[in-house]
RNA sequence: GCCCUCGUAGCUCAGUGGAUAGAGCGCCGGCCUCCGGAGCCGGGUGCGCAGGUUCGAGUCCUGCCGAGGGCGCCA
């Protein structure tokens, strides 16, 4: 932490001066607004609801571009290039705020090159608005939104994929609730029904030191649950089924604390089958004829609702199945708990029963669009595939003792769920040492060995109002400045798309520009003069900043030093 | 057979319809007088195939090829 050491006391001279300054709207802004004005000097009637600016990818192209020209050209009947030359025209006679050089190129493109000022803005906003404030924008305006994610059966530990998911789903949480949302956790777990039974038949099985049946689960940690098994009457199955269920929940409960994910609401599903929810249920889907019997079992009219065929709610045995209670369950999150928005984390197992789940939730009169159904896709490890029954998986605790939580977390943000993996284990292993969590750990260590060195020496910060950031010209500095500006849109836009990923990467970004500053512009070297010390200080405490909202955001831990 | 996801550099992956497609790893070669060298700088190869929409396609549409997953009165 880099504090300073002469903060002003409120109400003197110099601390509220920020404040008093109004500050100067953000770039995008201020071009929406002007090119809005030349449009309708130039005489286009009706202008782009949204008038789309963005980062230059090239130098040479400025730093902001617009491709309002081109959009607005065909429909007004004028040539894409003449149009934005008369904008640009426009705009060259009342330049906008920052803005040094305004270009026509390429097809119809009007180009900004924007002045050192725009630089200044940024960081000034960024510290500012701090690390609460920051890169915060509302998107949810309070909508109260329920994530639920992981709900790995509890008839084993949780494996390497499932910790996978765990770190999209509680990053997501994560997202949603920086953006204004109401965020609630939910694991569903299934305490109930037929892989309950399945799991105290292998746990008994074990008990009489005999064989797992074939279908039974054929892990060791059955074996070792078998030897603290107390007892009970021998043959009944769920009874030991739920015993060792519950073992094994608070196992998995230990996994995720080790991830630092923590659930709001763990909803057991024998509480739906067991009680009335599952009755309500179907008099509501009855009530509105989508419910008939067949075959002595009881089927839901899904497939008049976008399914493949109809599905059954009740076996012909009595048994609720598994989406009787699935539904009643989803009744429960939207129409007993009003959720505003519901996702749902799965496995691209689960893919069988999206149709089926989305067709149900339109059956109990819910909007579908407020039901999002998130499939992460298979993550498997080399010549091996995963199956919890066989026993031949790789718990997420072992790699969690050998790579550590940060590493874990990292790896698993690093690119999109849509995407299979395949994890060779000897290789993350032994990437380890040159893993991406080091370089960006590494750089954020540095900040802080910055902010311990600035202590030895007795240096005091100036405070933000004070510093001439006017003086950050050198490459490095205007490149990490422009990094930490990206941050508010990256984080809008990982929210907005369910991306987790795209924050791990601009963490990554933001390590690299970080590492290159530090490299090239000493902050308290030999030769530096005062004032750019200071202005050098705050650049570092923004990047700080930056840093600590990004790894908060994929839970990996920001250290003072390695 | 039908449905979903994916195919971009040797490998792992980025790339809201924009201009000359980017990182990391690996490989080769440089850089420690000062805040931590777990760092910095330089070096090169690529959008599975074929059509279509568009001023403009890695991105959207159709078909094909290839990989993974799913199509139960299991959960």
């Amino acid at each position: 932490m880099i504090h300073s050491g002469v903060v002003a006391p409120e109400g003197e001279p110099g601390a509220g001066r920020l404040a008093c300054q109004p500050m100067n709207p953000p770039v995008p802004e201020i071009l929406q607004e002007a090119l809005a004005t030349v449009l309708v000097a130039s005489g286009i009637e009706r202008a782009p609801a949204d008038i789309h600016v963005e980062r230059t990818t090239r130098p040479d192209h400025g730093d902001w571009f617009t491709n309002l020209a081109m959009v607005v050209a065909k429909p007004a009947g004028r040539a894409p290039r003449e149009l934005a030359a008369d904008l640009a025209d426009r705009l060259k006679a009342h330049p906008p705020l920052h803005v040094d050089k305004v270009e026509v190129a390429g097809p119809g493109f009007i180009n900004f090159h924007l002045g050192h000022g725009w630089l200044e803005d940024i960081l000034a906003r960024l510290l500012e608005a701090g690390e609460e404030g920051y890169a915060r924008p509302d998107l949810g305006h309070g909508e109260k939104v329920q994530i639920e994610f992981v709900s790995a059966n509890p008839t084993g530990p949780l494996h390497v994929g499932n910790g996978w998911l765990c770190s999209f789903g509680d990053t997501l949480a994560r997202l949603l609730e920086r953006c204004g949302h109401r965020v609630s956790r939910e694991y569903y777990v299934n305490d109930t029904g037929g892989q309950v039974r399945r799991l105290g038949e292998s746990l008994l099985a074990r008990v009489r030191r005999e064989e797992v049946p074939e279908e039974g689960y054929q892990g060791d940690y059955v074996t070792e649950l078998a030897g603290h098994y107390p007892g009970g009457s021998e043959d009944d199955v769920t009874e030991a089924g739920r015993w060792a269920a519950a073992r094994i929940l608070d196992n998995i409960r230990g996994s995720l604390g080790r991830l630092g994910i923590r659930f709001d609401e763990w909803f057991s599903q024998a509480s739906i089958e067991e009680g009335g929810a599952v009755a309500e249920t179907l008099q509501l889907l009855s009530s509105r004829g989508l419910v008939y019997e067949k075959e002595g079992a009881t089927w839901l009219r899904t497939s008049d609702l976008g399914d493949s065929r109809d599905r059954v709610l009740i076996k012909s045995n009595g048994d609720i199945t598994y989406l009787g209670g699935d539904i009643a369950y989803h009744r429960n999150k939207f129409l007993v708990r009003g959720f505003d928005r519901v996702i749902d984390v799965f496995g691209a197992d689960h893919h069988g029963q999206v149709a089926s789940l989305r067709a149900a939730v339109a059956a109990l009169g819910v909007d579908p669009e407020s039901l999002e159904i998130h499939l992460g896709q298979m993550v498997s490890l080399v010549g091996a595939k995963m199956s919890k029954r066989a026993g031949n998986f790789v718990s997420l605790d072992s790699l969690l003792d050998d790579i550590g939580k940060d590493a874990f977390r990292l790896l698993s943000l690093m690119k999109s769920i849509n995407e299979a993996t395949t994890l060779d284990l000897d290789l993350v292993r032994r990437q380890t040492m040159d893993n991406p969590v080091y370089y960006v750990q590494y750089a954020h260590a540095r900040i802080s060995s910055i902010g311990r060195v600035r202590a030895e020496r007795g240096i005091a910060m100036v405070p933000v109002a004070e510093a001439n950031f006017s003086l950050l010209t050198h490459p490095r500095e205007c490149e990490l400045i422009r990094c930490l500006d990206e941050l508010p849109d990256v984080v809008a836009d990982a929210c907005v798309r369910r991306e987790p990923f795209k924050v791990t990467n601009w963490v990554r970004k933001l390590a690299d520009r970080f590492h290159g500053f530090y490299h090239d512009c000493y902050v308290m070297g030999e030769g530096v003069a005062p004032d750019l010390t200071q202005a050098r200080l705050h650049l570092v405490e923004g990047a700080r900043i930056g840093f600590s909202i990004g790894l908060g955001l994929i839970g990996v831990s920001a250290p003072e030093s390695m």
